[in-house]
DNA sequence: GTCAATAATCTTGTATGCAAGAAAATTGAT
DNA sequence: ATCAATTTTCTTGCATACAAGATTATTGAC
């Protein structure tokens, strides 16, 4: 029952916020949560600790813990570092992959091709994090797939808000198959290419939908 | 007196590992790190947790925090994953770069001259890491930035050791005239390329250092 | 009724205590 | 003398306690 606490906190609450669940922003008590997950508030401020590390949480001396909430020129910011890090990815992947890199490729990008038929929304963003993730592993470099791996989750409770952008499902299953195609024919510039495509498109689609949002907001405040 | 014993012990901490006073591998004894800053093991835990998240500590499950020992494998891909995010703020830098960025670039790459003049290796690789430093800076990209400069501190203990690499220092000075010419010139392509050699190239002097270093420790071993 | 000043409350930062697991030391057997 | 098993000691993981700063509520003046 001991020295399991910390990693469980920690994945529990990342699951949260990830998932949504917990909004960017929002204050996370240290002691409701201690009290919610029925242990002390120590292990509950490790956790947090180790979140505030990996990015997603914000700790404010003084003031608590909050879920991290990225300014419009973070998420600018954030997105090209984000595709600059993919487009590695994408060129030494075309250069290395393996077989069962290769296979566990193809298995996501079928996973998305079905809940794109589907419509499903939800397990589309899930299979299309797999199919991110399964580029970052066949790079061969555990480094380098590890960090890909924590940014693409730090941005994760963003991404959640273009389940609203309209037909975005369809165009970014087209953007696979040209990253797919690109990384079986190991063309490694080309795959580093659509890639970064892949990634800028979706953040530039993220910004105007957030520009959108915003106004609405203001249209209604003052 | 309150509220900053925290960042006062992770920056000691930091500089103690990063200068090369704190070995890689070697443990960190909280309470003796507590009874040494004069507080309780809880600041001192909260600190070794910070680092442990850039990644300059290991922290091993009721064992105790490390210095991080990074093994063969991991040290190739961390230079190589150091080599790619280098060169992408080289291009970025190359495009973006401003006034004061160029003044800041140009100042750092004048201290390298001169400490490479005096063949001074200590001041060489501070103002090398500050060369570096300002490169990132001038991508007009923070986020970029900012994890670009924690993979380099993350590396510094291990570059410490190229110090004895013979030559090296001219070398390396070399290589700041090329990249430097090409920022100048806002030659993106040339200056991501540059950029990548050169730390591709302090990596493989290192691993092939290490490789020696081994190959003697290992002769007197068995 | 609004605002300011003060008091009460809450929340975090740090210290300390205790128990479980790991490392080290001691003992006993071969 | 060496090795294994057991005991002892150390160290960490978590809980609890308390104090200082932040926040909210209350009171009083205008």
């Amino acid at each position: 029952m001991r020295g399991e606490q910390i990693p469980r906190l920690r994945e529990a609450l990342e699951d949260d916020i990830i998932s949504g669940r917990l909004r960017p922003g929002q204050r996370l008590d240290e002691v409701g949560m201690a009290e919610r997950f029925g242990v002390s508030r120590t292990p509950v401020r490790e956790a947090l600790n180790q979140l505030a590390a990996s990015g997603l949480v914000e700790i404010k001396p003084r003031r608590g813990a909050f879920v991290v909430l990225l300014g419009p020129r973070e998420l600018i910011e954030s997105f090209e570092l984000m595709a600059e890090m993919e487009a590695i990815c994408g060129r030494l992947a075309a250069q290395r992959m393996g077989e069962e890199d290769r296979r566990a490729i193809i298995a996501a990008h079928e996973e998305c091709r079905a809940a794109a038929q589907a419509e499903d929304l939800g397990t589309y963003y899930e299979a299309n994090a797999r199919f991110h993730a399964a580029i970052y592993t066949a790079t061969a470099n555990r480094m380098l797939a590890a960090e890909t791996l924590r940014l693409q989750r730090a941005l994760q409770p963003y991404r959640r808000l273009q389940l609203k952008v309209p037909r975005r499902m369809d165009n970014s299953l087209g953007e696979h198959e040209g990253i797919l195609e690109a990384l079986l024919a190991s063309d490694a510039d080309e795959a580093e290419k659509r890639l970064r495509n892949h990634v800028l498109i979706q953040g530039e689609r993220f910004m105007s939908l957030l520009a959108i949002l915003q106004a609405e907001t203001e249209a209604v405040a003052p």
